[in-house]
RNA sequence: AGACUGUUAGUGUAAUUCGAAACACGCCUGAUUUUCAUUCAGGUAAUACGGGUUCAAAUCCCGUACAGUCUACCA
């Protein structure tokens, strides 16, 4: 499938109008992993020709995302290189010829009509049953400079008044195009709008900009999301009439990423409805104060979430399923990239990232957590910290679960699980557990090792059962039945701290008996 | 309404030129564990529907249904 050898050269091209959603970072990710893979460029373009919707940060979101998943760009606005400027509100200026140069050659033409005329068209249309087209059908009846005299045309531009820049579809073409997820599709040209080149405030459409950009910037491949096929014969017409046609990019569409249950694609109200992220990190609106769930503060380890949205719609065709950024561009190829919408799992992500996190080495995690430590105001030794890793490594799903679930080697227990002292704590056997104690404090030195053969060795000699036991010698110390191996647990407290929570903890039980 | 794209267990995906529907997540059972998690051993469940072509169809063809995307001076 590979039609010539020159370089390959992709980008992904956002628009600044919020935060980055999650199918976004897929197609940046995919992009990234087709040039490393062919030893090409991958450059970020920022498409910010639409000024209304101009979103203060969202540029700055969207770097820090790459950054933070890993897929650096080579080219972008920051770093530079020799086909910028890479925003498009600064390249303003080159577009005007093309779309002039479209003109000239009779394949584009002035439009006058305002936008209350548009709309009136639609509703027109709208009644008819049927949606508005403006084209091969309807450009005549039109205020364009196709149906007007040539002396109204020039007067009008002479008058300075608006106008538009539409492009002139001509009738009974085809266009077919190769698309690498796809295969062959094919559209008629009369079906096809005309679409606005340029508009009244002299910026380019979407259309024109991406076209012109990715000619200039010699990209090679367009791997974009499946909402553009649709747009796609548009603009082959547009390299078409603007004589680029040899050196066309190829085109690749993605699938969407779909909602976890319903149908539509995934949106920001998904996220909040279930609970999850839809957005790679935090983001707060800067006029609404609106917030959005990211999935980096939500605990999730980059490479967990990038190995997860290369599965949302690509498969190796192996059953290795855990891969690194590395084992990523080895394996992809945009051949393997399924055709239908991938439905968004939030548990198969919290299961890769699981997976990043037993793999992860103690002092690697113990990093990673530090931040939630200090959150909490504790200062903790990186040894300690590293141990307490080790502990709770297996058993942390997302980052997040570092302090709920161990909180209780920094601080003392909040709360005390009910089920298991209403049915293990008696208040006759209390001597059975001062005894306990007592064996607890004679315990030297206090490793794991020492505390769990006296402690068994109590409980058997006196014939006492383990299960009547340590769930209150748990309980006592961390306030949960769930969570590691005790003796550790202890151990690592110190054997100050453990007769302490035994005596609050046993007091507590009491009052809870007796009130 | 039209154009385009799609449809394999609940979910993500496999299945060389038609040739036993497989893997993972989830869920359930059991083992291990003081508990939870991990690990291990099992189990669960699918080719949207209807026609054709063929010795043989998830795979090719036709139709139907359903779904999605697009049809902005948004991208």
């Amino acid at each position: 499938m590979s039609q010539n050898n020159k370089s390959v050269r992709v980008r992904f091209a956002p628009s600044p109008t919020g935060p980055l959603h999650i199918g976004g970072v897929r197609t940046a990710l995919y992009n990234y992993l087709f040039a490393k893979k062919h030893g090409g460029t991958f450059i970020l373009r920022i498409e910010d020709t639409d000024q209304t919707r101009f979103t203060e940060g969202a540029e700055s979101y969207i770097e820090e995302t790459l950054e933070w998943c890993g897929m650096l760009p080579q080219e972008s606005t920051k770093l530079g290189g020799d086909f910028g400027p890479y925003k498009q509100s600064e390249r303003k200026a080159m577009y005007k010829q093309y779309a002039d140069q479209l003109l000239e050659a009779g394949k584009a033409y002035y439009a006058f009509d305002t936008s209350e005329e548009l709309v009136e068209m639609r509703e027109a249309a709208k009644a008819a049953g049927s949606v508005a087209k403006y084209g091969i059908a309807s450009r005549g009846q039109m205020k364009n400079s196709l149906a007007l005299s040539a002396e109204d045309v020039q007067e009008r531009l002479d008058s300075g008044a608006p106008y538009v820049i539409r492009l002139k579809v001509n009738s009974g073409e085809t266009v077919v195009f190769e698309d690498m997820v796809r295969g062959l599709v094919r559209f008629q040209s009369d079906e096809i709008d005309d679409k606005i080149l340029l508009k009244s405030d002299g910026m380019p459409t979407y259309h024109l900009a991406n076209i012109v950009d990715d000619h200039l910037m010699q990209i090679s491949h367009v791997i974009r999301g499946e909402e553009w096929l649709p747009s796609t014969p548009l603009h082959v017409l547009l390299y078409r009439y603007l004589g680029w046609e040899d050196t066309m990019p190829t085109f690749a569409h993605l699938p969407l990423i779909l909602k976890p249950v319903g149908s539509g694609k995934l949106s920001k109200r998904d996220g909040d409805k279930h609970g999850f992220p839809v957005f790679p990190l935090d983001w707060k609106n800067p006029t609404t104060g609106e917030t959005a769930m990211g999935f980096r503060e939500r605990g999730f380890l980059p490479e967990a979430v990038v190995n997860f949205l290369a599965f949302l719609g690509w498969n190796p065709g192996t059953e290795q399923e855990l891969f690194s950024m590395e084992d990523l561009i080895e394996s992809f190829s945009l051949e393997r990239v399924n055709k239908a919408g991938a439905r968004f799992n939030f548990d198969k992500a919290k299961w890769f990232n699981q997976q990043y996190i037993i793999q992860s080495s103690d002092a690697d995690l113990a990093k990673m957590v530090r931040p939630q430590v200090a959150a909490n105001g504790h200062e903790v030794e990186d040894s300690a910290l590293e141990t307490i890793c080790g502990l709770l490594n297996e058993r942390m799903t997302t980052l997040s679960d570092f302090w709920e679930q161990g909180y209780y080697f920094f601080e003392d227990v909040k709360e005390y699980d009910r089920k298991t002292v209403k049915k293990k704590w008696k208040l006759d056997k209390r001597p059975i557990f001062d005894t306990l104690v007592e064996t607890v404090a004679n315990v030297e030195p206090f490793t794991g090792e020492n505390i769990e053969t006296q402690v068994k060795a109590y409980i058997n000699d006196n014939q006492l059962g383990f299960g009547n036991i340590l769930p209150i010698f748990r309980v006592s110390l961390t306030g949960t039945m769930k969570g590691p191996s005790i003796f550790d647990v202890a151990s690592l407290l110190g054997k100050e701290t453990v007769l302490k929570r035994f005596e609050t903890a046993f007091a507590a039980f009491d009052a809870s008996k007796q009130g």
